[in-house]
DNA sequence: CATAAAAATAACAACGTTGTTATTAATGCG
DNA sequence: CGCATTAATAACAACGTTGTTATTTTTATG
């Protein structure tokens, strides 16, 4: 049988309710009292019942994150920090593999508080939800209301194309998705167009296309790359897989990093460090990306007033050992 | 406001226990009212308070997923494929992807009524746990006094052999991780050197060794595999990922499939079908591992009787485009 | 030291269900 | 038609909490 605050109660011989109110850290109970039932319930093992006390509350302080498409590991890894960032606040999150209406479903019966939503192209926000949300992914379509965090793909592009450009470099490609619906992706290839207008430079003359997101497909690219006669001093790679295929191709060709070919990544997650050559990258931290995540939803749960804040986060750079002087 | 048993009763005029008894289809009440409960439960949109049944029926009916490793896409397919599972019980599903502890700690605040583990050799069941539960993994350890549900690597083995040896293949050769401890892959390679012993063949000369799991690994291994004198028949990749890189290198080397080669991958999951070539595989397909599964937690959920119940499940085979005749 | 005020604790009603027991209505039968 | 069954419904006590109100104990004060 599992332990009650009654049980409690009759072991130190105060009513339940005053348990109630130490386990609660009530300035209504002494401290010697408070302190011996703390004591107590500890050494009794005593876990709440979430359903007891759920029900007169009416708050689980628990929120959903709903993840329809779990494959990218940078991903992961943000729900990793996600699930870290909860730990320093009193609210537990679970987790939805399902696509939306399911998990929303799901989440409509546990009664959770609100809801973390990574949103992608298979898997729209309608915006007639109810409950609390906040939505991970861009920023697009102008007037979300409900609050949108979003990593600021321009800023990133202009600050990595400006870091290679104070160090010289002239001729930056960047390697990455470019045929696609995939918002997040062309966002990224767009903000590197304009990083290099607004640095008066050409996008390097071949374009180089991925013709996916995974680590293969950075590596290919790159292969076919070094085949043609003009070789950039730089590259971008669009994200952590495509940035680590990328280097093994560059790798296996003999091909110096840093000292032939500058590359920088997309993707700020601390794995980076723990590449071939620890890589240099740009983007939004994953652990500020989370912090802000989870901020986020918890403002707009316990402050119900309906903003529309979208909220574009600035990008850092993270100098490693991936990028040196131009040659040429 | 939500809507309650009470709401309901008002309304159609009943005393709220009838409609308790109504809305769980009780024998105890007319068939008439409770066709008018019912009709005016769904018509006020009542959801189930899952609070307040948990707490009078001491069971959530909830089971809780632990997977500290998400990384594999065939572990996502099973995940996804579990979710279904348990979509024909009256069970449902949360998943936590934290260490095995903390995930426990959540689970227990949670109060599920069981817990799937997918073990990995980073988080190892303790067997103190009191909570139902089964793990997915290598049953290597003799006596789990807990349900294992594990593949048959062996027997996988052996049908993937058998299948080459009947189209003629003689030179066979495994590709998939070695050197390392992950029981998982250790027990596929040794099952495909009894294999091959029993139909008294000599494992391919050279060992094709991958780095990691990856697809990039398959592809490597692969292309170095190629550049040696004497080539295998017939390769059997040891996962999905690897797989893939292998076609791919054999593609770009203009080794015919399965003309030249034929190549049969580990896992048995859909994707398989939809790769460059379809691929044939071997190996329990994710639906009824899946179904194994859930009904394993249930199953233990129920009947509390402590037998440690090992299941091995056997393989299928799934012909596709990838394996022909051998041409030596 | 009596008593008012303050501090500490106890009692009790919720919360939305389920399951058991009590009550009322319908039905069968001599 | 009266009464015993049986069927249908109602009433009520749980479940383990929290929060509000009532009671008791302690402390301060004239």
């Amino acid at each position: 049988m599992t332990v009650t605050i009654k049980d409690i109660a009759s072991v130190t011989g105060v009513s339940y309710s005053t348990v109630s109110k130490a386990l609660n850290d009530s300035p209504l109970v002494k401290e010697v009292t408070k302190r011996k039932i703390l004591e107590v319930a500890k050494e009794m093992g005593y876990e709440p019942n979430l359903a007891a006390k759920q029900l007169v509350r009416k708050k689980t302080e628990v929120v959903g994150l709903i993840w329809p498409t779990i494959e990218r590991i940078v991903l992961a890894t943000l729900v990793t920090n996600i699930t870290q960032a909860f730990k320093d606040t009193r609210y537990s999150m679970i987790l939805s593999i399902d696509p939306m209406d399911t998990a929303m479903e799901t989440f409509r019966k546990f009664q959770v508080d609100g809801m973390i939503i990574f949103e992608d192209d298979h898997s729209k926000v309608n915006e007639e939800i109810t409950m609390p949300f906040v939505s991970y992914g861009v920023s697009g379509k102008k007037h979300a209301n409900h609050p949108v965090i979003d990593a600021n793909h321009e800023a990133s592009m202009m600050k990595a194309v400006e870091h290679l450009v104070k160090l010289g470099h002239k001729h930056i490609a960047y390697a990455g998705l470019l045929q696609t619906k995939d918002q997040l992706q062309l966002e990224k290839y767009q903000g590197y167009k304009k990083a290099m207008k607004e640095h008066s430079l050409e996008p390097f003359i071949k374009e180089v296309e991925t013709e996916g997101l995974d680590w293969f497909d950075g590596y290919s690219a790159v292969k076919t790359l070094l085949e043609e006669q003009e070789r950039p001093t730089a590259i971008i790679g669009g994200s952590y897989d495509i940035s680590g295929g990328i280097l093994r191709a560059l790798q296996e060709q003999n091909v110096e990093v840093p000292k032939d070919i500058s590359l920088i990544s997309y993707d700020n997650i601390p794995q980076m460090a723990n590449m071939e050559i620890p890589m240099t990258c740009i983007g939004v931290p994953v652990d500020v990306l989370a912090q802000e995540i989870v901020e986020s939803v918890l403002h707009r749960i316990e402050a119900p007033e309906k903003e529309a804040t979208v909220k574009k986060l600035a990008p850092t750079l993270v100098e490693r050992e991936t990028c040196g002087k131009a040659n040429r």
